[in-house]
DNA sequence: GGCTTATCAACAATCGTTGTTGATTAGCAG
DNA sequence: CTGCTAATCAACAACGATTGTTGATAAGCC
């Protein structure tokens, strides 16, 4: 993802306000490599600016969507986890608790030919599902 | 999936009712192919028997998915689809309308060696998104 | 037919997310 | 620095998908 100072200038360029709220969030989500949710963002955000709305973190998150510079991803755990990383990836995801991991590697899939079945495909995902090293170790005690 | 037979037979021997409602969707899931969402065999249903409530379409999927009977998807596209093949297999996603197809195919994918972050994976699915025949038809009008 | 308990339909509640609104403030001209 | 205007804010309501609750009903077994 671009730098907090990067994504300032693009937001001004394209004529959107650059609030301490957005500031607060392009820090929050550079370098970060653990797929965090609008949830756990907004307890961060919350942390330094208690006043912060929830809406405004997924206002934000959406903005940064729809300009290419952050992927939504829905695992199927239940809520949207938001990755800086736009590379092309794929993702480790703990069954247990939702966790989710980039792995970069390249598969080199396509659909077989003629089993397309009408469709145009635009891209290949492989998600591995299992369970984390802390959901791991959980489980050796409970089942 | 198992036969409506078979599901009766089995629900039977767990302890479970047999009623009117359920053999109805054991009938619209067998043979059923294209992934249906919760409301779609709520619609299909109701056609059959309009008391049938959307609860009652929820309880069963859920009961058929906790004795693997069927699995549930959850691609991203808002709503759940329930899947009676239960076999390993891969899927075609509609970035537009969420039409999801079967895909067979064994692709032999893992984990690239000591990148697995700790995880301990268990399968690996692969998603293809691009556009359904429909709405690439669409898309040639006004996109 | 009668008993017991799972299941039913209806309804309310939950969760993640998005729409609405009036007040606030960033960005910019003077 | 002051003032203007539109974008953004926080608060709140609403939404769609799903799950919890409840009193009534009916499946399975005698």
């Amino acid at each position: 993802m671009k730098t907090p100072a990067e994504l300032t200038e693009l937001f001004r360029t394209r004529g959107f306000k650059v609030t301490p709220q957005r500031q607060m969030l392009f820090r929050l989500l550079h370098g970060n490599d653990v797929h965090p949710t609008a949830e756990s963002l907004y307890a961060a955000a919350s942390a330094e600016m208690p006043t912060i709305s929830l809406r405004t973190v997924y206002q934000t998150l959406s903005d940064l969507e729809s300009m290419g510079e952050i992927q939504q991803l829905d695992m199927g755990t239940g809520s949207s986890r938001f990755d800086p990383n736009t590379d092309v990836h794929h993702h480790l995801v703990c069954e247990r608790c939702g966790k989710v991991r980039d792995l970069y590697a390249d598969f080199a899939i396509s659909v077989p030919r003629g089993r397309a079945q009408g469709f145009t495909v635009k891209n290949a995902e492989v998600v591995f599902r299992g369970l984390c090293d802390t959901c791991k170790q959980g489980d050796e005690h409970h089942g």
